[in-house]
DNA sequence: GGAGATCAGATTGGATCAGTTCTATTCCGA
DNA sequence: TCGGAATAGAACTGATCCAATCTGATCTCC
């Protein structure tokens, strides 16, 4: 389980050194899903020798990101369009859960440190700084889903998170719900502070409903 | 990730063979939560080389089953109190989804389908088979769940489920709760029938409130 | 000209081995 | 008798080797 999503790596050996430059190397996009991850290959180019990699590798096959085949080796994990949106979907239900959750022991520090994650967001936005925009994004996220207080859910969370940007950044973004999201983080944001889980919950529901648009409109119709 | 638990596993090379014998091993409380995994021990136990076993536990570390340190190896991940509440609470919720979801798709062979399982379950009750009881208990489960259609939330629900049972294992059922749980399934499938979605929630949310309150009985208040 | 067999190169799978780190016992001194 | 240090053993880590398998290209035959 990712728990160096949370905690960071130990990574003093270097298999936990190459598991973690892998699944950069995967999530950020350098490695396309499909691509085919040889050990000698990755061992050249990281400078490891293939062992470490071997058991890399399957580790990184235990987290879900990479396929490994008999006699055919590693390849990046195809993501289809049923994946992605269970997914997507899934972690909307993650994000209702913990506001619900987490309502109750919002403190007024803690809506501040979202309002300021919020702001960031809309200033990256204004600057056309897109991949800062992306991570602060994904930091006002998982920071909400935090304050529900369930661990686990945050955990499933992140890595749902993570897989999809992964998916998404091979068929880009769609620049256009750029603002509404930034209205829409005001908006939860307001709700929050009137303690009011319906309101948040209808706008969650709603930004789930416009980003699947988004997300099944660029990908192949049947895959 | 366990597609292993939904596709089986292929196991043609020793290292899914070694896989999923020693998942099943952990999962079935043959090897304790904290118990030290020793390659050349496995290695001599289930026939394999300690190469395999290597890749084999790199890959159960990636699924979060056992942790693995520099220089001291891997041992059965140990659950503490706080991951094994979280990890209940969002399979309650993930049920709750799923019913919420799956209501409009439900058909007549799907509740007749539960009523089977639920029926069964009462009858291993009363027959005293107890480990034939979790089982059914878990498929009536997996399928309330597999309905709702989202197929990433089965996933995350079965591993979570698998990881809280290989935890009670350990501190043992509360066998007050059986005849409660078989009276639970029955109501939830009347509210299933209704189409009643409201009072399935309430009875799923009921049911979490009691075996949390059972479960944190059993756990030393701290650790 | 196309389909299938064949063969060489590339890649993975499993084994063994030396080096390093950790653990637990033992021994020595206070 | 207790505490700490030294040591011996066990276990893990990383490297290299060889066999088994796959991939892709060429060649032959229909």
């Amino acid at each position: 389980m990712s728990n160096e999503a949370l905690a960071l790596d130990a990574a003093q050996n270097s298999v936990d050194q190459a598991t973690r430059l892998i699944r950069e190397d995967i999530l950020s996009g350098r490695i396309a899903p499909g691509e085919r991850l040889k050990t000698a290959e990755l061992a050249k180019r990281l400078g490891f020798s293939t062992m470490p990699l071997r058991e890399a590798l399957r580790k990184l096959e235990g987290e879900g990101l990479v396929a490994i085949e008999p006699n055919r080796g590693a390849t990046v994990r195809q993501l289809d369009r049923a994946y992605i949106t269970d997914l997507f979907e899934l972690n909307t239900e993650l994000r209702i859960f913990a506001v619900r959750r987490g309502m109750a022991m919002l403190t007024l520090e803690r809506i501040r440190e979202l309002e300021g994650l919020a702001k960031e967001y809309r200033m990256h936005l204004e600057a056309g700084e897109d991949l800062e925009a992306i991570d602060c994004n994904r930091r006002f996220n998982a920071r909400l889903v935090e304050f529900g207080g369930n661990r686990e859910a945050l955990r499933v969370f992140l890595r749902g998170w993570d897989t999809i940007f992964a998916f998404r950044r091979g068929y880009g973004y769609g620049t256009g719900r750029r603002r509404v999201m930034a209205e829409e983080m005001k908006l939860l944001i307001e709700a929050l502070r009137r303690q009011d889980a319906t309101s948040a919950e209808a706008i969650l529901r709603m930004q789930n409903a416009a980003m699947m648009e988004d997300l099944v409109s660029r990908i192949a119709p049947e895959s």
